[in-house]
DNA sequence: AAATTTTCTCAAAACGATTTAAATCTGGAA
DNA sequence: TTCCAGATTTAAATCGTTTTGAGAAAATTT
């Protein structure tokens, strides 16, 4: 490894100088720098990480916890965002340090990683409302940023998609299809996304003076069975009359849907319209679905770059305020959405 | 944060001697270590990681590059050693750093990390014949451990399980249950434990004196698609009289080859024996199958703290030849393996 | 030409530990 | 009393970088 002090003898100058040029700092001369940066280049000097991180307390490294769910729901999830995420800190020279929290409480790996004291900040996945790792976190002062929103004024850095509005939108285009019957086959409640998502759901309806019975309403994890379940369940109108529509959190409880309405019987979108939130994960391409999802769209990859960009620009001292993203998910009309059928035209009770 | 220096103040010591008492040095005074330790626990003292890195040249840090496939045929079992893995290492203090391969030569996602130049070590999963990842660490002196075994005689340190021994006593058991017509449903040949598998195979055959048709040896990704298909296909019998007994690469496919044999007609074990090798994933437990699988097992979480102690061990200078475990998998003998039927005695020709 | 400013470079301190080589202290032998 | 060996302790070097305060060189003003 070639050191600033062998370079600095290389060339003649002090170490100090040398280092400065490397860092952009204005005070050296133009032709001097030229000359460190081509040696530096030709000797493929890369700086000691270990050796700044003791004089500038920083260590260029960020940590991520995931949750392991005996479910493994997140797992389709987690590749796609870990993918993403490596490549965009990589081209900020930051390296992520992983650990699987095993813990029933949510706090206690990131107090173990803190303690090991080798992390300038955290990626936080996966929020529930009042989430105590925020609280941790921001007690002890270390820098991190949320995939997802957890409140409307928070004093972090986030990025995440309006879940309030996936639902908002979704119900707006059922309804101006003339649907009222519309049920929602939720993600569970304890996340974050989903009880925005059932606020949305619960203001658009009310908007459009739609009533949803609760049975019409319901949370699990997201997966196949559960859409295939709830879906054969909601079809075969025991509990009332059947919807005319149905929102899915997720298009893996959609393909459940679409599997119960077949079935069932049931043409999509003649007699029943299906939309679902797409995350836009490769294995799952909802334009692929027969028939094509109308889905609300927000693609989990492009959430890295902009999640990696925030932790590190904060670590670097950027207030918290400038480094909020809410974006709106596109909404796309495919082929499992239509008119509400002529006889499903009647509100529920 | 108290320091050494803090310390050797407040007991008027130096630090060399307050470093030396903590470290447990045998030349410093019994009195003198016990004051020190008092103070040092008294103070909260944490020796700074950053620092002692410096010193000793050793980071604390070993990488892990994941391959991401298409097919996503490695996720399951990569969260399973994930979180074997992290927690082993933080038993000894050491961190992960995680990165995703997205590249097609093997050996750049490797050279990346390390031209940055803060991992001690590296652990490689999923050997290929005769990999190339090896031959660049080699040649970069960077340790490694591996997990699983590409040849006999290797230099480095491993840890994996016996994949010809495997293969191997699932043919003795079969045979020694009568049967004769023994198909096996193989990983991919790309990968080194399924070159090895086919190689026990083989061996074991031929030690018995069965002769087996090459179409019934195929291999693929390990999937219940391909255990369904497949396995209809040899028990249709288009090719030639169907075997009497099944070896699958995985519980998976064995799932699929029992659905196979379901649809068909087949009672397993009376018409048709399966037996898989199972890495005792907690999503899919063969126990659980219907009927419950006889399986040659090695979970793959155990072999999550010698990977770990292995590659740390090697760091601190221990002799390769001294951190190579290859273990044999267990033979569980459950509800899916019977005598052969006797009409199916006959073996191939 | 002298005084002043601007531009650039440098030596040294700092970060917090480990480790080497040297210095001090003890007690016993000469 | 003097000297030596063994037991403790210490000062200083080291790791590789950043940063401070100062100094030299060049450019500008008086």
């Amino acid at each position: 490894m070639t050191t600033l002090k062998e370079m600095s003898a290389e060339l003649g100058l002090s170490v100090a100088t040398v280092s400065r040029a490397l860092n952009g700092f204005p005070e050296v001369n133009a032709r001097t720098r030229t000359r460190v940066q081509q040696l530096a280049d030709q000797m493929g000097y890369q700086p000691n990480r270990t050796a700044q991180r003791l004089v500038t307390g920083r260590s260029g490294m960020v940590g991520m916890i995931v949750k392991i769910r005996p479910d493994m729901s997140s797992e389709q999830t987690f590749f796609e965002i870990l993918t993403g995420l490596t490549a965009a800190l990589a081209a900020r020279d930051v390296d992520l340090v992983l650990a699987v929290d095993q813990d029933d409480d949510p706090v206690v790996p990131y107090a173990r990683m803190l303690q090991r004291d080798i992390l300038d900040g955290f990626i936080l996945n996966a929020p529930v409302p009042d989430d105590p790792r925020v609280a941790f976190l921001r007690q002890r002062k270390i820098p991190f940023v949320m995939h997802g929103q957890t409140a409307d004024m928070v004093d972090y850095p986030f990025y995440g998609i309006d879940n309030k509005r996936v639902t908002g939108d979704a119900v707006d285009l059922l309804a101006a299809l003339g649907h009222r019957r519309i049920a929602l086959l939720n993600g569970e409640t304890r996340l974050a996304y989903a009880t925005d998502r059932l606020a949305g759901f619960r203001d658009a309806i009310a908007a459009h003076a739609i009533v949803v019975p609760e049975w019409c309403i319901t949370s699990d994890v997201p997966s196949e069975s559960y859409g295939y379940t709830r879906g054969l369940a909601l079809l075969a109108g025991q509990q009332g009359p059947r919807p005319t529509a149905i929102i899915c959190a997720s298009t893996l409880i959609a393909a459940g849907v679409l599997h119960a309405a077949r079935d069932l019987g049931l043409r999509v979108p003649a007699d029943l319209s299906v939309m679902a939130h797409d995350d836009a994960l490769p294995q799952l391409r909802a334009i692929n679905f027969e028939p094509a999802l109308s889905v609300t769209r927000a693609p989990m990859r492009e959430a890295c770059a902009p999640l990696a960009n925030h932790l590190i620009d904060h670590i670097e001292g950027a207030a918290a305020i400038t480094l909020q993203t809410l974006i709106r998910a596109a909404v796309i009309v495919r082929k499992s959405t239509g008119p509400v059928p002529a006889q499903g035209k009647v509100p529920w009770p």
